[in-house]
RNA sequence: GGGGGUGUAGCUCAGUUGGUUAGAGCGAUCGCCUGUCACGCGAUAGGUCGAGGGUUCGAGUCCCUUCACUCCCGCCA
């Protein structure tokens, strides 16, 4: 038998009563009468009540004891009177006689306490992370994570998918992020990157016959930090299929997340077969590619009406006439919000760096007017018009946005999501999930009006590959998608484009000599060259999937050990300065800003 | 790199128009208490008010600088 525990915490039952037990655990709490000591007994599966009296000679030294010691504690089964059972504890019926007890693991005085559901600061929650992730919430939390984990790896095993690992120690990409890198000693002044994703590992797989692969893959990125997004490293589901199209993708994916969404949350799907929506519609009804569909609001285009005779708001007239665009957002029945709703959110609009937002509110008195500070520049026939265009109807308002088409797309998101909120449109008890389609291949940088890749060089393009119009590269379209739910993004993927041939074509749009492409993706490249089979794949964020299922807004709160926002290891010191034979070892010296 | 929020006892927080000796709850220590499950009651200890500078007769409070944590923008194929 065990020497520390006959039972777990959570065992002991009424049918146990009159057993000799011993337990081991923590001290969760205890409730100390003078001559007699409640001592709930805490380990990863239960709570169980444990009590002594003075009677016992142990009494004394149990009473002084500090919480969170680890004890293990010898007693009795005993019942518990019908008022004194406790339905919050599945132990609840019973508690154990406490005959005797020893210490196994001391515990200074807590510089936080773990029983309570106080809210703490981050750096010391982070600091004494082992105590954290004791308690209830969290420790929860990353049992989830686990069981989901666990879940999606059965699932991916059932679909026919293998499981490979990808060197961690890899080569530094020009493209993409800020890479991690490790110094060579064997090879002085060269370094290795931790892979951002194996995303050309996971298509040398392919090339290698294998099929089907994934795996849930660390990857690291030197970006800074954000509420959904660790710095440094995260895990995705990495997936890659051969003589797949993009359906087969989307169909697999949906699969896997319905069956992992429907096990782990009570919460509703919107849907359980994705809406597709594509990049450029995504932007113009939701002014961003990660679009929360439990939002109903959507934003039109009604630039057009100010370029009419009886629409005399100059100031967008103007703006228009200079190439800015005009969107809106239309809210229902929203005649008799009190002023201070749509003040309000003129104001935040200018608070996030907009000139605001323009308002008025549809009322009917025999004929259509437009109500509010700019109602009265419109025609009843312009009015008409917005209405049709818009779907609006008497009673509802419309709120408007004038600008450049990237500064409009940012504020009509973000206006999306504050009226919303403010008006409470959001069903926070739904997940919906849908698929962004369609990506340009490339985009022009803004500052250096240079063509570049919008998401991967090694995506498929779409349409007839022998014949791509390469003087419109703008206008071109890749099998490139994403999966977003309740707006944020959860993974993209992507048709791989596995022709050598079309893919230096592509590099040399983007200003890419074939020297180059040779150079920095020569596994890539070469392997391509020596039968390579069509396929693709997708990467899903574990993190914010579990994120998702936590119903937690920071991921910290369901990842074990985190990191602080400037990519610090609080317990564990990380980063840290090194030895200076270590930085020879390395042909390394520092030379440190001042 | 930029903007916002926060920083007072071990922990969570209060602290008024600048005004005597900076408070509470939890935790710690000591005492009382035999049915609690956030046990109760009493007492004690515990403070560089993040740090530095300034204004003032007087600063936790006002001003400047700076640091830490956090949220956001940039960044994240």
């Amino acid at each position: 038998m065990n020497k520390y525990r006959s039972h777990k915490c959570n065992e002991l039952r009424k049918i146990d009563v009159g057993k000799k037990v011993f337990l081991s655990g923590w001290i969760n709490k205890k409730r100390d009468h003078g001559n007699l000591l409640f001592i709930d007994l805490r380990d990863n599966y239960g709570i169980t009540q444990c009590i002594i009296d003075k009677e016992n000679s142990f009494f004394s030294n149990l009473e002084k004891i500090q919480l969170e010691t680890v004890v293990k504690i010898n007693g009795e089964v005993v019942n518990r009177s019908e008022d004194t059972i406790n339905k919050e504890i599945q132990t609840g019926e019973v508690e154990v006689s406490i005959e005797s007890f020893s210490i196994l693991g001391i515990c200074k005085e807590l510089p936080m306490p773990v029983f309570s559901d106080q809210e703490y600061s981050e750096e010391i929650r982070l600091k004494y992370r082992f105590l954290d992730l004791r308690r209830k919430k969290i420790h929860e939390n990353i049992i989830l994570r686990s069981k989901v984990i666990s879940f999606i790896r059965d699932e991916m095993n059932k679909l026919g998918f293998l499981e490979f690992q990808t060197p961690i120690l890899t080569s530094s990409s020009p493209e993409g992020a800020r890479d991690f890198l490790v110094p060579s000693r064997l090879n002085p002044g060269k370094f290795y990157a931790l892979p951002q994703a194996p995303q050309q590992f996971k298509q040398l797989i392919m090339v290698s016959g294998f099929d089907r692969y994934f795996q849930i893959a660390p990857c690291f990125r030197d970006e800074d930090a954000r509420a959904d997004r660790s710095p440094g490293e995260f895990y995705q589901l990495d997936l890659e299929m051969s003589f797949v199209e993009q359906e087969d993708i989307f169909k697999v994916v949906e699969k896997l997340l319905v069956n992992t969404f429907k096990k782990f949350s009570n919460k509703k799907l919107m849907f359980e077969k994705f809406p597709k929506i594509s990049y450029s519609d995504s932007m113009l009804k939701y002014g961003s590619d990660k679009p929360d569909l439990r939002n109903p609001l959507i934003i039109n285009d009604i630039t057009e009406i100010f370029s009419r005779e009886d629409v005399s708001f100059e100031i967008f007239k103007n703006l228009v006439k200079s190439g800015s665009h005009v969107r809106c957002i239309v809210t229902k029945n929203t005649k008799d919000k009190p002023r201070s709703f749509f003040d309000g959110v003129d104001k935040w609009a200018k608070d996030q760096g907009a000139s605001g937002l323009a308002y008025f509110t549809l009322e009917s008195d025999k004929e259509i007017l437009a109500k509010g500070p700019i109602g009265k520049f419109f025609s009843k026939e312009a009015l008409t018009k917005i209405m049709k265009k818009t779907k609006a109807q008497i009673g509802d308002s419309i709120f408007m946005a004038c600008g450049k088409q990237k500064d409009l797309e940012k504020i009509t998101s973000l206006a999306r999501e504050k009226i919303a909120n403010d008006l409470n449109l959001i069903d926070e008890n739904t997940f919906a999930f849908c698929w962004i389609v369609d990506y340009p291949m490339f985009e022009k940088d803004e500052q250096s009006g240079k063509i570049q890749f919008s998401h991967n060089p090694f995506s498929m393009p779409q349409g007839d590959i022998n014949n791509l119009d390469l003087e419109n590269p703008l206008g071109m379209l890749a099998f490139q998608y994403d999966i977003v739910c309740n707006g944020i993004e959860l993974s993209s993927g992507a048709i791989r484009n596995h022709i050598p041939e079309l893919m230096y074509k592509l590099f040399s749009v983007a200003g890419y000599s074939k020297k180059h492409v040779d150079e920095k993706f020569s596994g890539m490249i070469n392997a391509l060259s020596y039968g390579a089979p069509p396929h693709g794949g997708i990467a899903p964020g574990i993190d914010r999937i579990v994120m998702l299922l936590a119903n937690e807004k920071n991921i910290r709160e369901v990842t074990m050990f985190p990191m602080n926002q400037n990519a610090q290891d609080l317990m564990m010191n990380a980063p840290s300065e090194v030895e200076e034979n270590q930085l020879k070892e390395l042909n390394l010296t520092l030379k440190l800003k001042k």
